[in-house]
DNA sequence: GGCACAGTTCGGCGGGGGCCGAAACGAGCC
DNA sequence: GGCTCGTTTCGGCCCCCGCCGAACTGTGCC
């Protein structure tokens, strides 16, 4: 029978702070209400599968989505309302489908940054749940897209060798060396314009990979060299997911021209 | 699309067993789960206001914070167990207080890219919507720090100052010239070890500000600078909040060095 | 026109979770 | 020891929201 349990009304004659407010203003508002709102468009479960496929940087309709995820097309239809209101997503509709993808390169991005560090910030590793889902990691572990770069074993190993070669250094921050400038023309590699500049997309940026813990090449460097290896064929799509394969004359391009040889 | 494993909404001649599944495998769990749970711990406006709080860099109090998102500190105190069970937060106890503020810089700079696009990203201006809320804004507007860094017209105009004296340079990538070196080094500025290495922190970084939608510089450098611009008292924080004064000295400093005039 | 199908709207159900107050715990202080 | 006060745990309330099926809209195809 420890101390006596606070004498109730006693106690000190504290004014009771606003203790009024019943119900109606219960936020405070202070800050960070708007990142609540963001955040809880992704809290769903439902919501961030959506996010996942679509970060392989297509566009998917309603109905794939919800089959992907599980879910009655009625309940796709209601989080992808929701989603496109937010500014996650765009739609686009054609004919009777509706076609969605994410806003912009920088949703992507954010989305990229948050799974890396749920992945990894939380409680470190994370070994595979399920049969199925150890196989379908083990194919894009290999290779894989990260929205518009390459990510992965491959995505590593590209943004190894390009340090190794002096092509990009990050000694004093990420950047392309002039040794890279040129070995990018001589590729006939380019950026896209309007890069770089204030409040414009980063030229090179790391984008830490949930497979390997390493960090890989993304931003405009990493968009331009996905989309090259894909236009010249070094590398296909597997099935619809975000696994790469990568192809004979691949496998030679990128030992000859980065030294990288794909295990 | 080969075989659904389970087609769990298709067909419309479902015989109606008391809806198989009751309730069983819901989440596909296909990817993202771990994101929607991340996702969560933010999309609580009590939370969102605590980790708004915490962005000053300081540790507070679990009374503090719930004073401050005004709610029981019951309340409080099981979010705070959620965020830092959630690897977002560090607590430290100090006799019948507990201490909590972010865990890492990396949740830092995560809380501001997702407040960045929430505030600018999803409707475009968002004027301040209490008076009170305008009073602050306009102490925050002028200087204040994001995390650790300097931000508000006063962060922009020094990372301003910063490209046009050709200190740090971003046509290939954000990073820190040659000429910076020697100006850190002239001024005993120094960098923190162990930054812009593979996994390490960004030395240079850009940073979406809120209230004048330009960059600032954080990242490694971005801390530096903060650091120094407090230990020489150029700069003085205003109250608990955010918000700082330049002081007359700093203001000198920041004309001589970096021909910055603070309004 | 009629059918098939993608998507949407609506009503209703059920569970999760945020909130509080009451009580317990424990550190500091006299 | 006894008191104060910051914090925590527990029970209970209640609202929010994700889910579905059914009905509806609108497109494309015969």
């Amino acid at each position: 029978m420890p101390s006596q349990p606070r004498p109730a009304g006693s106690a000190q004659s504290r004014p009771r702070p606003p203790r009024s407010t019943p119900r109606p203003p219960r936020a405070a508002d202070h800050g960070g209400s708007s990142l609540a709102a963001l955040a809880a468009l992704l809290a769903d479960p439902t919501r961030a599968a959506f996010c996942d496929a679509l970060l392989d940087g297509r566009a998917w309709t309603s109905g794939e989505l919800a089959r992907y995820a599980r879910v009655a097309p009625s309940t796709a239809s209601e989080h992808l309302s929701r989603l496109i209101a937010g500014g996650l997503l765009a739609e686009e509709r054609q004919g009777r489908h509706r076609y969605v993808r994410l806003a912009t390169p920088a949703v992507a991005t954010l989305l990229e940054d948050l799974t890396a560090f749920a992945e990894s910030g939380g409680t470190g590793t994370r070994p595979p749940r399920t049969l199925a889902e150890a196989g379908r990691l083990s194919a894009e572990a290999r290779a894989r897209t990260c929205y518009d770069h390459l990510a992965g074993r491959l995505g590593v190993a590209v943004a190894d060798a390009l340090l190794n070669r002096g092509l990009i250094a990050e000694d004093t921050g990420l950047a392309v060396t002039e040794r890279g400038r040129a070995w990018l023309a001589a590729q006939a590699i380019e950026l896209p314009p309007r890069t770089g500049r204030r409040g414009g997309r980063p030229v090179v940026r790391n984008c830490l990979d949930w497979t390997e813990r390493r960090n890989h090449v993304g931003g405009a460097l990493g968009e331009a060299l996905c989309r090259t290896a894909l236009d010249r064929a070094w590398v296909e799509r597997i099935g619809s997911g975000r696994a790469l394969r990568v192809t004979p004359d691949g496998g030679r391009a990128l030992h000859e021209l980065l030294g990288v040889d794909v295990p």
